[in-house]
DNA sequence: GAGCACTGC
């Protein structure tokens, strides 16, 4: 890469360096062929912060093998980077440049945003990998983005990643759970493959815990001569955000009903400001519900247009929150964390941020996951605050106290890592150790098996993570597999079951359904509810219905369970030729359903492939019922004789539980 | 009598 230098030139001096004071200059594209300056786009991609910094970047790049890019949202980097590296040669000799999102939605339009700008045809030269869809052409795709749960799929049949020269890990702050497994993996590929480079985009300043995780010392492998290896030493750069001053307000004693105080906020807002939108955050549906409905009665507001967002909402009433304000009206979505990350509303110019948000805790003791009302994090708020700015300077309350916020508010929320049951990470680990059955056939020589153990995680106890898991939780997700014949004694997975499982995307204890119901002759029926079970909820959440909603789910009720209501659905909506209007009738998330439609079709291939013959138990239920058994024992409980409100106690720990009120059960247990 | 948000060949 050097001979993109300017001969003789001098280096930047320092990390914040310019094209004018650094004297760097990249030949790869002179300015006539690159088309700079003359197109609208063009203009537009040099109007960006990001822009400035491109020759700093690219030199950090060139000589770090780690680089942490902190910018806020609107600097540009997530479209601009990509092309930046590929017009200084990282794309060339058929490597490919990647760039991950959590999210598929941003993978999908982030794709289409650089292809326009490259103005080359989406799947070509530009391309993107989600699930279910494949949008790049092998030898052809040179910047490839795709979510992070994809490129952990792809680890597990070319660990090393060899095809790519740059991995680009953006949103690494919102450190999901695949972020974090990726950063861990990609930390030990580095090690095997010093000529990888690594960029870390976060929109927080906490680069240093990153910047300290991938400080590595490598062990001397014997690298090829004619490439100098780079720095060691992760490089930080920061490049401003575009987006506008947000003044903050607080309140200056704290509140005692979040609830109320975002209605009075809102409704001092709506008296008091000038014309503008307002995004409320609070936390879940029920307090949006009542605070919508707090704001719609109150007569003094006809001027307001209050919208709930939420993602169990349908389609329809999703939308409702996008359609233009109608004139002399000032909207109002009340949001959970939705609108924080996930979605972005144009045209807002106040927030009201309740300071929670609902948060997944998970307790390895008894193995249970919950869903508390939680504080939120100043990373958090921060996010929430900078929706207010995006199309003109805005404003944002805070109902808590600014004290609050500089002395007790953490400063960033703990990773997913550290909330969520393991089973699923340490399948995903132990496969991207060993390369799976693939390449245990693919590579019999002896310097790739070596590669690929020094990659993997042979204890996963001893696992570099960017924010190690408690190890009650480590212990308990071993437990979990080694109970299920997933892995053996050594925590190595079992043949053939744990490689099959970890060939199957979905949670574990799914998984090894789906392989028992092989032996029980039921899989064709299993795959379905399968992908019921990994989708969100195929119901969709109705407001003032709800009577008539519950008669209608009965419909489908089976006494056997909601596992069994669901295959009744399933063969419902495959009845009515998939039709959208059946949903609609029927309370059912259309959307959801077409889901379970693909994640059936992948699972019937991949059976296929696994040497699976699919076979449908017809009507007996009972060999349904032991091929979910034999994935779900651990959850097995017992109901309490003369438990007067239903108590069940779990088996294993003696921990009470109740049939959830979503359950086709759960009316039953109220004789209804 | 109840469902933060994501994701996977």
């Amino acid at each position: 890469m050097s001979k993109y230098w300017k001969p003789g030139s001098e280096r930047p001096r320092t990390v914040l360096v310019d094209d004018e004071e650094g004297g760097v200059l990249f030949l790869s594209s002179p300015p006539s062929s690159s088309g700079f300056g003359h197109s609208s786009l063009e203009r537009q991609r040099q109007r960006l912060p990001v822009y400035k910094y491109r020759t700093a970047i690219l030199y950090l790049v060139e000589n770090h093998a780690t680089t942490i890019i902190v910018g806020e949202t609107g600097s540009g980097k997530t479209t601009q980077i990509p092309q930046y590296l590929k017009e200084a040669g990282w794309a060339e000799g058929g490597r490919v440049i990647a760039c991950t999102q959590p999210r598929r939605l941003a993978v999908q339009s982030v794709a289409s945003r650089v292809a326009e700008e490259m103005g080359v045809k989406l799947g070509e030269e530009v391309g993107y990998t989600i699930r279910f869809e494949d949008q790049t052409k092998p030898n052809v795709t040179k910047i490839k983005f795709l979510t992070d749960g994809v490129l952990l799929r792809e680890m597990m049949d070319d660990p090393l990643l060899i095809k790519y020269s740059v991995i680009m890990v953006d949103e690494a702050h919102e450190r999901s759970l695949s972020t974090d497994m990726l950063l861990g993996l990609l930390k030990k590929v580095q090690r095997r493959r010093p000529q990888l480079r690594i960029i870390i985009s976060s929109a927080t300043i906490d680069a240093k815990s990153m910047s300290t995780f991938f400080h590595i010392r490598r062990r001397n492998i014997g690298q090829a001569a004619e490439d100098p290896t780079p720095s060691e030493l992760p490089a930080i750069l920061s490049v401003e955000g575009k987006g506008y001053n947000v003044e903050i307000h607080y309140v200056e004693e704290p509140v005692s009903d979040y609830l109320q105080a975002a209605v009075n906020t809102v409704l001092s807002i709506h008296d008091k400001e000038p014309p503008g939108d307002i995004l409320v955050f609070l936390t879940g549906q029920d307090d949006i519900n009542a605070a919508v409905q707090l704001l719609t009665e109150d007569a003094q507001n006809n001027g307001l247009l209050v919208l709930p967002l939420f993602s169990g909402l349908s389609r329809a009433d999703q939308d409702l929150i996008f359609s233009p304000t109608p004139k002399g009206k000032r909207k109002v979505v009340i949001s959970t964390n939705i609108a924080e990350t996930s979605l972005t509303l144009e045209g807002i110019v106040y927030v009201v941020d309740s300071g929670f948000s609902k948060q997944r805790f998970y307790n390895p003791i008894p193995d249970i996951e919950n869903l508390v009302v939680a504080p939120i994090s100043k990373a958090s708020a921060r996010q929430r605050a900078g929706r207010a700015g995006r199309v003109q300077p805005g404003k944002c309350f805070r109902l808590y106290t600014e004290e609050y916020f500089v002395k007790e508010m953490p400063a960033e929320g703990i990773p997913e890592m550290q909330r969520s049951s393991l089973v699923s990470c340490v399948i995903q680990g132990n496969k991207g150790e060993s390369g799976g059955l693939n390449d245990l056939r693919r590579n019999q020589n002896t310097q790739n098996e070596l590669k690929l153990k020094a990659l993997g995680i042979d204890n996963i106890l001893g696992f570099d993570w960017l924010a190690s898991p408690s190890p009650e939780a480590m212990i308990r997700a071993l437990e979990v597999l080694y109970s299920l014949g997933i892995l053996d004694e050594d925590a190595k997975l079992t043949s053939p079951t744990g490689f099959q499982v970890a060939e199957i995307p979905l949670d574990p204890m799914i998984s090894k359904m789906i392989l028992s119901a092989d032996t029980y002759g039921c899989s064709e029926d299993i795959i379905t509810i399968a992908a019921v079970l990994s989708v969100q909820s195929i119901w969709i959440s109705v407001r003032g219905a709800q009577k008539e909603f519950d008669e209608v789910k009965l419909r489908f009720a089976a006494a056997e369970g909601d596992h069994v209501t669901y295959l009744n659905v399933y063969k419902g909506f495959i009845h009515s030729g998939k039709s959208s209007q059946w949903c609609y009738k029927n309370y059912i998330n259309y959307h959801a359903m077409k889901k379970v439609i693909d994640i059936r079709e992948q699972l019937s291939r991949l059976l296929r492939r696994l040497g699976i013959v699919l076979k449908s138990c017809e009507r007996d239920t009972q060999v349904l019922r032991k091929a979910i058994i034999a994935g779900f024992f651990a959850h097995a409980c017992c109901l309490e004789e003369f438990s007067p409100n239903g108590m069940y106690k779990t088996i294993k720990s003696s921990q009470e539980v109740y049939i959830h009120p979503s359950s086709v059960l759960f009316s039953e247990l109220l004789g209804i």
